[in-house]
DNA sequence: TGGATATGCAACCAAACAGTTGCATTGTGG
DNA sequence: CCACAATGCAACTGTTTGGTTGCATATCCA
C-alpha cells in the first residue's frame, strides 16, 4: 500500500509532459503498432530517404504479394505515417515524418522521466 | 524505372545508419509492437515514472483482470522494455529504458535521413 | 495452522491480422 | 483503338492477439 501511494505521488506531481503522455496514448499507439512489424519497418526505411514510389517499385524489393505491400501501407496510412500521391495510373507513397516525430518525442520524455527517477532516487540516497 | 534506379541509388549510397536500421528491423518491430497497444504504452507512462509495482498495483489502475494486465506485461518484457524483479510473493515491474533508447535512435536516424533529403531537394532546386 | 493475499497456469473465445488468389478497373502508348 | 501495365476490390484462410473465467499454488501474518 505505501508503494502503491508513493506511485500515485509520483503520477500526480508528474511534468505536463507525462500528463500528455497518457492521455495521448491512443494516437500514439496507432503510430507504434505501425511501425511493429518488419515489412512496415521496413518500408518506412526506404521511404524515409526522400522518395516517393509506386507499390510496384515497393513490392519489388519483397518477397510479397502486391496486395499485401498495399494492406501494409494502408495501415502505415492510417496511422499517418505515410500519405500517397496519386499520378496518372500510379499512386506514389511517400513518407510522412509528422507522427514519427511525435513518437520520438514521446520516448524522449519517457527517457527524460526515467533520469529524473534517477536523480532523485540518488538524492535520497546521497541525503540519506 | 528511373524513379527506381534513382531509389536504388539513395539507398545504396545511404548512411551506415540506415543500413544497420534496416538489418535490425526485426528486432526493433518487437520493441515497437509492444508499445503499439493503448494499454501497454499506459504501462510503460506509469512505470518510466521510476516505481517498481506489483501486478496488483497495476492492475488497480485499469478496467481489465489481473490477467490480462499480466499478458500485457509479459509481452513487454520479450520485447525487453521492462523487467520484474520478485519479492516474497510478489513480482515487482520496473522499466528497463535500453531497448526504448535504442527505438528512439531508430526513430531519430529515419527523422536525420528524411531531412537530408528535403536539404538535397533544396540544393537541387536551387541549383537549377 | 489457517485464512487471506498475490500470483501462476490453462482453456477458451471473438476479433483483428497477415497474407493469398482471382477478377475488375483504369490509365498509357503505339 | 488495343494491349499492356498499375492498381483496386473482394473473398477466403490460418494465426495471432486481447481479453476473459476458473482453478491451482505460494506466501504472509495473526
Amino acid at each position: 500500500m505505501s508503494a502503491h501511494s508513493e506511485a500515485a505521488g509520483m503520477a500526480r506531481r508528474g511534468d505536463a509532459g507525462l500528463r500528455a503522455l497518457v492521455r495521448s496514448t491512443d494516437g500514439l499507439a496507432g503510430v507504434f503498432a505501425a511501425l511493429g512489424d518488419p515489412t512496415r519497418l521496413k518500408l518506412v526505411a526506404v521511404l524515409c530517404a526522400g522518395g516517393a514510389f509506386s507499390i510496384a517499385q515497393l513490392t519489388a524489393n519483397t518477397l510479397m504479394s502486391r496486395q499485401g505491400v498495399t494492406k501494409h501501407l494502408q495501415i502505415l496510412a492510417e496511422a499517418g505515417v505515410v500519405r500517397d500521391v496519386r499520378s496518372g495510373r500510379e499512386r506514389l507513397w511517400q513518407l510522412d515524418p509528422t507522427q514519427i516525430e511525435e513518437a520520438k518525442r514521446t520516448l524522449e520524455i519517457i527517457g527524460r522521466q526515467w533520469e529524473a527517477a534517477l536523480g532523485r532516487l540518488k538524492m535520497f540516497a546521497e541525503r540519506k
